[in-house]
DNA sequence: CTAAAATTCAAACGATCGTTCGAAGCAAAC
DNA sequence: GTTTGCTTCGAACGATCGTTTGAATTTTAG
């Protein structure tokens, strides 16, 4: 927790194995892969994370911090208004991601990454974003289940879990997807939000 | 081409390399997990099959034969019809995936094979399922574009193809769900469907 | 029954994996 | 200048990977 230097060994690594998972995945993409991008010696991984699971780890956290905190940002402004909408829960908690996966420095990659996370069943992995990030779902849950009291807390958890990440798949794509020429940014960012939320809504609505 | 036992070498292969790798991953799955779930020897594979990557070819090919059948076969009988409507033609393109992703004999594992080959960027495995299932969403893609002329070709097969992955892994996680005690199978299949068609729709149109 | 073809087997190949180690390099503190 | 602590480095560790080999075994054909 000191210095953090734009370039440094540490933030170099982060960027090159952020590339490389969303790439070829958390096994596919090796160690000596991710140093030799980087321009860093190989055992610089072990030194500054101490695995590559905890590299893993970090990757997730430097980008799932701010994530999360404006989705909760977000859902408070929502909740702070007399007359809540599911679909105004539902860009709380898309928007942010949208916005990262159409940043340029980097964010494109990150939302792969997490989509492959959707698709591992890898234990460990999701152990560690339940314990870090559970709250955040736990919170826009507990909203949902006021919007939605006819559905069983079972049935609505399940289905929020299909519907984030049926979201994260169509948004990471949205990072290899290339924007029609004349179409500007904010446009389609708009444009992909609603149909997004259109979806949601339908998936979660009896 | 000659004879195919039921518990074959083969068979017995495929069936255990379409749940390790829906669990594992490609890469994540090694082919000695694969052969001692199965039973057989490690050069069984190479033996049979030639290769890791052939024999990941070959659990693809094993479904997406009968499933792209089942779809081409749904389309031909919804534009036989003098009306066709957008939701047709999801209609058509989702529930044989989706009767898949219920199905008890490997289907619903194989599903979350496929989710995976989407968050693959795997440039081997996409030119073998284009080249070998291409011309199935080339059909579905022409009809679509009938239905909706005021899409630009590039535009509507991004739409297609984002829309595609993300009901990909919607019904990916419906193999791992367990259904609610009270419902049916076939009341909960319709419904997730119709959730599905709404999504699709939205997606696709302006 | 016997020869031939197909299949299974144990064992090993070289390559690559994540990880570890001790020396070398480099900065700041005294 | 010397010491101290942090970082980088080349080299190697054992483990595991996909693949290959040749002999043993089973199945098929004549």
């Amino acid at each position: 927790m000191t210095e953090a230097p734009l370039f440094s060994t540490k933030q170099r690594i982060l960027g090159a194995a952020e590339d490389l998972f969303a790439r070829h995945g958390f096994t596919g993409a090796s160690l000596r892969q991710v140093t030799a991008a980087a321009r860093v010696n190989l055992a610089a991984v072990n030194y500054h994370f101490g695995s590559k699971d905890k590299l893993i780890e970090e990757v997730f956290r430097r980008r799932l911090d701010e994530l999360n905190a404006r989705r909760l940002a977000a859902l408070a402004r929502v909740t702070a208004k007399s007359m809540v909408s599911l679909e105004d829960v539902l860009d709380a908690f898309i928007t942010p991601a949208l916005e990262l996966s159409l940043d340029r420095s980097g964010g494109s990659a990150f939302v792969r990454v997490l989509a492959r996370a959707y698709a591992e069943h890898n234990e460990h992995l999701r152990k560690f974003l339940s314990d870090n990030y559970g709250h955040v779902l736990h919170e826009f849950a507990a909203v949902f289940a006021g919007l939605l009291p006819h559905l069983a807390k079972e049935e609505l958890y399940w289905r929020l879990d299909i519907v984030a990440g049926a979201l994260t798949y169509a948004m990471a794509d949205f990072g290899v997807i290339k924007r029609r020429d004349g179409q500007s940014e904010r446009d389609f960012r708009e444009r992909a939000a609603l149909h997004l939320i259109r979806f949601a809504a339908a998936g979660l609505r009896e």
